[in-house]
DNA sequence: CGGCAAACCTGCGAGC
DNA sequence: TGCTCGCAGGTTTGCC
């Protein structure tokens, strides 16, 4: 569930149920994830309530009442799961276990294990490892085509994979990188350095319009799927080309077919037209 | 520094 | 049925 509009999706899924409420039991079920768990971790933990959840990149960080700040990654396959503490069994690959005074119960489940909990004090957050070398935010006035044009100076990679690198902007992961490039009509294997300032402010809309879009579509979704499962991060989308290899192209008349290559080790989903 | 493959893990579907 | 292979929404590391 991982790029920013799922995370985004489950920050604020997360929040009905954390912000302001103590955790009154953590549980770790093993002794870290894709880095260890910090010392200490669920003792410092337990007994504390959550001001407030905020979301940076694809990190969530959850603002303690005392001054620390829970940093959270969900890798490739992380959930949270939201559930009642009812004494069930945990699932496979439950990992961390949050049970507030209210009753909720917040599983953390990674299959993969490429997600992390770190924790960093309010003051050195910004400065965190994770932190320091990050981008700007994608929906932020920071992230514009000028921005964007100087930042792909000098860099003769396709653009595409350049899209993901999170120390230029944050936030986008394969899917919208494939989803914005079909939105600007930008095909993805073009040198970064070669896209115009008006192709530049071009992809900068498609970007901000398809994470707006999609994290519009996590918030309805969510709403519905919560009833029954609790489960935060399921996300359902219409795709323009992502993961529509040899489906048509949508939303022109081209009659080109969506196809499918390989970009520095990860799918890429364009049409050659329209994308010309 | 830029760019790329590999590594970290498990699960699932396709093909034999 | 059972095996192997390739693929999966991310990030880091190590090598050229």
């Amino acid at each position: 569930m991982p790029e920013l509009p799922e995370v985004e999706t489950v920050c604020r899924g997360l929040a009905v149920v954390l912000e302001g409420h103590r955790l009154a039991k953590v549980e770790l079920r093993r002794t870290g994830l894709r880095i260890p768990f910090p010392p200490d971790f669920a003792e410092r933990l337990t007994g504390r309530t959550i001001a407030r959840i905020s979301r940076r990149a694809k990190y969530m960080c959850w603002h303690l009442d005392d001054g620390w700040v829970v940093i959270c990654h969900l890798g490739m396959s992380g959930r949270m799961v939201i559930g009642k503490d009812d004494g069930a069994a945990p699932e496979k690959h439950d990992h961390v276990i949050l049970v507030t005074e209210a009753g909720d119960k917040i599983s953390f489940n990674d299959a993969r294990r490429f997600g992390l909990m770190d924790m960093a004090t309010e003051e050195g957050l910004a400065a965190h490892r994770f932190f320091a070398a990050l981008g700007p935010e994608p929906l932020t006035d920071a992230f514009d085509g000028k921005m964007l044009k100087a930042a792909l100076a000098g860099r003769s990679s396709p653009i595409k994979p350049v899209l993901l690198d999170q120390t230029l902007v944050v936030g986008i992961g394969n899917i919208y990188a494939s989803e914005s490039l079909f939105r600007a009509g930008i095909h993805p294997t073009r040198p970064a350095e070669s896209l115009t300032a008006r192709e530049c402010s071009k992809l900068v809309k498609a970007v901000k319009e398809v994470l707006a879009e999609a994290i519009a579509a996590g918030g309805s979704s969510l709403k519905d799927h919560r009833q029954p499962s609790g489960e935060l991060g399921y996300f359902q989308h219409s795709f323009a080309v992502y993961d529509r290899e040899g489906q048509p192209c949508p939303g022109c008349t081209c009659r080109e077919s969506i196809r499918r290559m390989t970009q520095a080790g990860r799918s890429t989903y364009y049409c050659d037209k329209r994308q010309g």
